[in-house]
DNA sequence: TCTTTAAAATACCGATCGGTATCCAAAGTT
DNA sequence: AACTTTGGATACCGATCGGTATTTTAAAGA
């Protein structure tokens, strides 16, 4: 084992203890998870946690912003895909891959729901939320183009939905079946069933009248 | 104000702890809502919430029960309609109306998730829930047939998408747009855009293998 | 090699938690 | 009216929480 600067032992440390914080968060809540363990289980001492993080709160925002960059970032991933076949396959495979370690799910709805309660969380919540958000929304017009189908309801509708059922699942799947990944992979194919050619030019009638807000 | 028996005055005091469990574990999450909180906030002492709850998870139990019940019952009496068009319509109606009180939903959310956390809560949990998930898959089964349409996906994942997009919209809704209703909504929409009627005698084609296990 | 500096460990703080023991006042009983 | 029962209030417990102050240790700079 080679010997690490400073700057990379730090580094090193942070990352572990973020890892630990997404297991502690996912397995016991936002409030159930306390410092303490969070640092033992990264294999520091609390002092390197306060040492590496102002408060609890900030590597619980640290973690919102990891996960939903890294959702930002496989969207972009996948709208750069040229060919259309493979991008919906990349789709599916994503979600296939989003259910299969539960912990991340269930961090995911930790997060949802705990951005709710702080509103110190919630601001820094909301700006990235808007991101990924404007980003998906862009990405299922783009696929919707390219498949040359009309969407039948509100792209914003549909994302939301996408993002409702990710979260939603995530948690109430029992033990695995049913999850997150395999309903999204059905609404997809709902969706997508539910869809007409562009060609066709039959009148553009929402389900519902469109939303107020975004 | 007329003077209430020990019978009457103890169950009035148990349903108010209730609802002030109901509000603070929204508000708060379960870890967060202390008990002395929930006591103070319906007008009484810790003591008060000892004397009818053995322990803080008796009540999030048996808030548990009394949501899961009441969803059931309101699937009953949906069922029971003997006009299908009044069925439907008072479905949307249930829809629009869960998302009226945020707290409501936010709590449904809170439950899930902390059903996943206490073996012991998860057991209460998974009894209502199967019960749940048994009524609603029946009641969809029966809408579809009522309707004289074929089911675009088995029944049980139409029935585990409704319950996602619940829960999960309902954390995710910033401050009221796209409230779980109007997704339900929406999904719902979708679902009966992609059916086919009964007469239609093509093959029976899921997007995926069924689902293994319940 | 000696000094400086900062990452991480240790020790500690007041506050608050879920839960228990005890007490009191009002309802039920005779 | 006297006595019993019990729902609810008060007081208190050890444990644990998030956060801070201080000390140790090892890398960076001279």
């Amino acid at each position: 084992m080679a010997r690490l600067t400073r700057e990379e032992s730090r580094a090193r440390t942070r990352e572990r203890l973020l890892a630990s914080a997404a297991r502690a968060f996912a397995r016991a809540g936002y409030g159930g998870a306390s410092v303490d363990e969070i640092a033992e289980e990264a294999g520091f001492s609390k002092g390197a946690f306060y040492s590496n993080f102002p408060s609890k709160e900030a590597i619980f925002l640290a973690l919102l912003e990891q996960k939903k960059l890294g959702e930002i970032a496989a969207i972009r991933a996948l709208l750069a895909e040229p060919d259309t076949d493979t991008l919906m396959q990349g789709l599916r495979a994503w979600f296939n891959a989003s259910h299969g370690d539960p912990t991340l799910s269930l961090l995911a709805a930790e997060i949802e729901l705990q951005a709710r309660r702080s509103e110190s969380l919630a601001v820094g919540y909301r700006a990235l939320q808007g991101r990924l958000s404007g980003e998906l929304v862009g990405f299922i017009t783009a696929v919707f183009a390219r498949l040359g189908l009309r969407p039948p309801a509100p792209v914003s509708d549909i994302a939301a939905t996408f993002i409702a059922i990710s979260n939603g699942a995530a948690m109430a799947s029992d033990a695995g079946a049913n999850p997150s990944g395999r309903l999204m992979l059905l609404f997809l194919d709902m969706v997508l069933k539910a869809s007409r050619p562009i060609a066709d030019l039959g009148p553009t009638v929402w389900p519902l009248t469109p939303a107020g807000g975004r």
